[in-house]
DNA sequence: CGCTTTTGACCGGCGC
DNA sequence: GCGCCGGTCAAAAGCG
């Protein structure tokens, strides 16, 4: 059947380095072909998306049939002046809300974290992906009947967060959304990325 | 007993 | 200024 939809990848260019080519590169294990499949029944069957250099938004528009009205957000704008934590390597551990406004760090420019979205067809909403993850929180999300989940990174010094949302036209599509990069090595060995991806095979099949 | 989840409160940003 | 909204905190509960 349907399978894996989409992902997205997409930069911040805030910073000297490049947070994206350090993502992509950290994806990179093995997914290309993967990718590129996926790729081809995502263009086939759902929808595309663009990218808005301005604010660097993400967008997924519209649906297989539907006008490009029909807009999704897939990734929310970055917010320019929330929360603090690293754009990836090693930042550190700022968690609080203390450090709330340090976007702007002394006339610095801001930080926008590099967030990618990763859409899946699944039923089940996690997808385990080698990392660690403790839940902090969970919201309701406007006109969507699924809340939105809240993980962090449990490494420690790792402030690697994602959002976990199912989306409400269509129940069996989940979206989780990546922020920041991992500083440590994956946790497990056998659970991977490439496992994930494995695992989308499966259900792509049934 | 230590870690994770749950959940209401809280905070800052934004639009009106 | 006010209210809404998305994101986070943190205490308490849950679980192995």
């Amino acid at each position: 059947m349907d399978n894996l939809a989409a992902m997205f990848l997409y930069s911040s260019s805030s910073t000297s380095t490049s947070p994206a080519a350090a993502l992509s590169s950290q994806l990179s294990l093995n997914m290309t072909n993967h990718y590129s499949h996926a790729d081809h029944n995502y263009n086939n069957r759902y929808s595309s998306y663009t990218q808005s250099d301005d604010d660097h938004e993400l967008r997924l528009i519209g649906e297989n049939k539907k006008g490009p009205s029909d807009k999704v957000v897939v990734a929310d704008r970055i917010s320019p002046s929330t929360n603090s934590f690293s754009t990836g390597d090693g930042d550190d551990l700022n968690t609080s809300m203390a450090s709330t406004k340090l976007n702007v760090r002394k006339g610095e420019k801001k930080i926008r974290k590099p967030k990618f979205a990763f859409q899946t067809r699944s039923q089940v909403d996690i997808l385990d992906d080698g990392y660690r993850w403790r839940k902090y929180g969970q919201k309701a999300v406007k006109n969507n009947k699924f809340p939105r989940s809240y993980y962090r990174c449990t490494q420690q010094g790792c402030n690697v967060k994602k959002q976990v949302q199912r989306l409400s036209k269509d129940e069996g599509v989940v979206v989780t959304t990546y922020e920041g990069m991992h500083t440590h090595p994956i946790e497990k060995s056998t659970d991977n990325f490439e496992h994930i991806l494995t695992q989308m095979q499966i259900y792509s099949s049934c």
